[in-house]
DNA sequence: TTGTATGCGTTATCAA
DNA sequence: TTGATAACGCATACAA
């Protein structure tokens, strides 16, 4: 049978409500009892019953509130569909969750939408912007008792209580892979960026750049651009680069713009002869995949992301235990046009 | 506020024990009561709360009984790995996982092994041989109210309540997808096939020849051997397959014998020319796939499988619905060398 | 500083 | 055939 506060209660010689009082901090208890309560919950590994604290505490709501940059961006929606499908089936428990959405990366508009949840959540969901504003804010919240959960980004040197996302750097290594497997590692590569200044898309390249200087010297990087995550811009500009390295056979996507991209592609007549590999499965991108131009694409698993954000939420708000390094790694996930 | 129990029996003007012998058809109940109370239950719209469900079951044990081919099969030490993992965190709620294991797809001493727990458990989840025997002792099972839930291999034709596994015809697809595009769409291809009395593996072979015949006519196939899911055998008949077909330059592994295949391509000193697909991820395939030998392996995620068919189980138990199509599937995952 | 009583939603046991 | 009541493990308001 398994250890519950009544029986460290019984065989400490206190009552149930020292045990609480001690296992959660609340103070007020003598140092020699907190002492041999703690003694004995450790002796006996003591584990806190799940479905006895969701059960208690449903007489309370527990507020997760999410700020998410998800406005315009249908990979989000992905995001929060898993988001929902978790909060549903946590309802039984008394959880309420709470989006508040925004478009772009703009720091002070983050902040603000932040502070209009107050002091009305037990916990925060975000995709932050890296930015020392936000930073701060996090900690803020962490002085208040209000632990963050960072959602697809993570924020590095900050009070957040852990990352619920994928490692960028392996899926720019597995990009590499499938590319130099499409093109029997051979190839003329143009590299469409999305933005040097988000940390994520940097380290995709790192990862890519890595694996293609250890393992293919026979591809060779004909021109490089940045596409801003926004699609017309990515048409003009892949189209500027097919342009000036006609050779070019070959383009690794880093981020969004795909769609923008392919379509200078085809454009250019040249879809026949260029092999595309990207990020993500938005329908625009899979649509591309099915007309054979994108041969593989790696994606986050945004549901899953979502998903398992929101439960891990709740189940810190219970008192589990984070992962020591505070990551919980959502796997790439390499499709080709078989898997849809 | 959520509905529940007591307060169906308030508006039904019934106890709460009442409702409870309605709603979970425990009789002893007069016709006309029990037509109320499922009536307002249903207007109510009544969800069982299942932490308070999973607190009042505890004070029994709740035996889940195993019967898995896992005997010198490494693929099922991870299956049984997420089983445990699910098992553990599932103790707080009584529930006990006691799993038998055998070697190879006798169904007798299947049959036998099942009828070892007899009355003992509540839940059985196996990897069932794909025999009548086998399917009449799940449904005997099921008449006696002891579920049967089965794990990487399906048994149709039962009253099995629900699969967990994956998609072995998608599986076939994706490999192909794979083959084909390490190999550029153009090779001369042997067919290793595990056992064609396996309804897995001559599923994953029909969806890797849709696809061949769908899109890749320059991918010949010249021989086709078995290796019955054993290294030695495997061993012998790639060689003779190879010395027969000295053309062959790849290779599509359908089932286990993956080491012994690809030694004997390597003493065969062919190693350098052959591209091989295989399946799953065994430490003697990712050996082989960081020799270069393997290119790509699609894997069932098969920590996955024995993880959700534990807890599936439990929720089961609970009284929670599983899909309407009975199947859970657990998704291929494509595997490359930047995988690891 | 410590102990006791009550309730969360469900199931199970007795008594009626 | 029904109803009342006591668990399950935890949190908490209140009493001592």
């Amino acid at each position: 049978m398994s250890v519950t506060i009544k029986k460290i209660a019984e065989i400490s010689g206190v009552s149930r409500g020292t045990v609480d009082r001690v296992l959660n901090n609340r103070g007020k208890v003598s140092e020699a009892v907190e002492r041999k309560v703690r003694e004995t919950a450790q002796r006996l590994g003591y584990t806190p019953n799940m479905a006895g604290k969701a059960l208690s505490i449903k007489k309370k709501e527990i507020v997760i509130g999410s700020v998410l940059p998800s406005e315009g961006n249908p990979f989000f929606y992905e995001i929060m569909r898993g988001m929902i499908v978790a909060a549903n089936e946590l309802s039984d428990y008394g959880v309420r969750l709470e989006i508040k959405k925004m478009r772009g990366y703009d720091p002070e508009k983050q902040e603000r939408l932040i502070d209009e949840f107050s002091k009305r959540i037990d916990i925060l969901l975000i995709t932050p912007v890296d930015d020392d504003r936000i930073r701060e804010k996090i900690d803020a919240l962490a002085e208040c008792g209000v632990p963050t959960i960072t959602l697809n980004s993570d924020i590095c040197d900050s009070k957040r209580v852990c990352y619920v996302g994928s490692d960028y750097f392996k899926g720019g290594e597995i990009a590499c892979g499938m590319l130099a497997m499409a093109t029997g590692g051979r190839a003329n590569l143009g590299i469409i960026m999305g933005s040097s200044k988000v940390l994520g898309h940097s380290q995709r390249l790192d990862g890519f750049m890595k694996i293609l200087r250890q393992r293919f010297p026979d591809i060779r990087v004909t021109g490089t651009t940045e596409t801003e995550d926004d699609d017309i811009i990515a048409f003009d500009r892949t189209r500027k680069l097919l342009e000036r390295y006609p050779q070019t056979n070959a383009l690794f996507i880093v981020a969004a713009g795909v769609y923008g991209a392919c379509r200078a592609v085809i454009d250019n007549g040249v879809d026949k002869d260029i092999c595309v590999v990207t990020f993500d499965d938005v329908p625009s991108t899979v649509e591309m995949m099915e007309r054979g131009l994108v041969r593989a694409t790696i994606c986050q698993q945004p549901f899953t992301q979502g998903y398992e954000a929101v439960k891990i939420a709740f189940d810190y708000y219970l008192g589990k235990k984070v992962p020591a390094d505070g990551i919980v790694e959502i796997e790439n996930e390499i499709k080709i046009m078989e898997c849809f």
